[in-house]
DNA sequence: GGGATGCTTGGACAACATGTACGATCGGCG
DNA sequence: CGCCGATCGTACATGTTGTCCAAGCATCCC
């Protein structure tokens, strides 16, 4: 009987969508009054919910797998606005680079909360740190690539390592939006912001072939 | 009585100093072992350390006393070994930049899972996170510090915002050690090194009046 | 309307961890 | 020998996790 089958699994499907979107809210709302992730039981969580705890697990594994499902489009958006970054072309300005490296601590202090549970929950949960590293894994290696082109096209310093130069650059983006940005006032964040950019500019491009004129 | 008194605190002084020490061992074999220390339970601690649960609880309030104690030495050794390089003069190469970093990192190499507990606990341990901000920030203090004095000596580029870059490049450090050289080999730690060593020469120092003519 | 199907629910459960309490015991020291 | 501090085992109250099951409920089809 598919049409059975069909039915019910869509259904599963809708109801899902309808309990992350719920959870999500709870989840900020818990947050944003102190509490780590880490802290939050499933207890009060169904509890805020008004989900009881057998329906909880008939969608999700664990806590975990509530965070991937919440950190989904989170995650999709840091990305997003982190390529607007690694897609600046060769002419870019110093301006143009603050202007990317705004656009990601903006969109990170939507979600703060969700991100520093992601950091929170890699600590001890397996599958949350596997997704967290490949997000991560997956930003250094676009960066890296835009170095790589840069250097070939003269306008990044030539001898950096790609790879590592990149490494070190994306976790400092991560752990500097995490420790630096969560609370930041808009004023405070302006002047961060600027401050990474001016570590970018000069790391990257301050001193390439293709500007060698201009200091 | 004081003597009574006195003696008795020396003497729980002197075995908690024991205590702890052996702990450290414990700790490091378990976690070298692949778990974090956040699935350390106290009772696989005290089961390892073949003490008591009883005897646990009298020389430390939980697991997060624990591992403040156990870190004090780390982290001693791990701000020592940062000075050197926010102590470097205004004449120092950028060979002397990558070789005070790499002191810094290989201190790190060694008591790596001390140091990744202190960032596992941070996230639900209000002590621990506390403890470990303060010493984040007091580093970041540091290198701002050193910073202002190099704009003022001409061997540090102007402009920069000392507090903001001092906090990006501290908050990289932080993460870079634990997530790209905790596991590193030699070479890989060789490598990486140098490409911080980069980042920081190219922000700091490479365009500074006092070598603006050397490029 | 009647009945099957699947979803939600409450409650019970085993397993485990935490931090506290207490009486028994061991060992040194006067 | 006897005191005293430290350790120990054990028990306990509490809280959390993830599983399981039987009962209730809504929906959709016949």
């Amino acid at each position: 009987m598919p049409s059975v089958t069909r039915k019910s699994s869509s259904s599963r499907q809708a109801r899902r969508e309808a309990i992350v979107k719920q959870m999500l809210g709870v989840v900020e709302e818990l947050l944003s009054e102190g509490e780590s992730f880490t802290e939050l039981s499933v207890e009060r969580l169904i509890g805020s919910a008004g989900i009881s705890r057998s329906t909880f697990y008939v969608y999700f594994e664990d806590k975990g797998t509530l965070l991937l499902a919440l950190a989904e489009d989170v995650v999709q958006q840091l990305v997003g606005s982190a390529q607007a970054w690694w897609e600046l072309p060769p002419t870019a300005t110093k301006a143009d680079v603050e202007a990317a490296l705004r656009g990601t601590a903006d969109v990170f202090r939507e979600h703060a909360a969700i991100w520093s549970s992601l950091v929170d929950a890699s600590s001890y949960d397996q599958k949350v740190r596997a997704s967290f590293r490949a997000v991560v894994d997956n930003a250094a290696a676009g960066l890296a690539k835009h170095i790589k082109d840069g250097q070939k096209s003269g306008s990044v310093v030539a001898g950096l390592d790609p790879k590592r130069t990149a490494e070190w650059l994306t976790w400092m983006t991560e752990r500097g939006l995490y420790q630096l940005l969560a609370e930041a006032t808009d004023a405070e964040t302006t002047k961060s912001v600027r401050a990474q950019a001016d570590i970018v500019w000069n790391t990257l491009y301050a001193g390439a072939p293709s500007r060698a004129a201009a200091a």
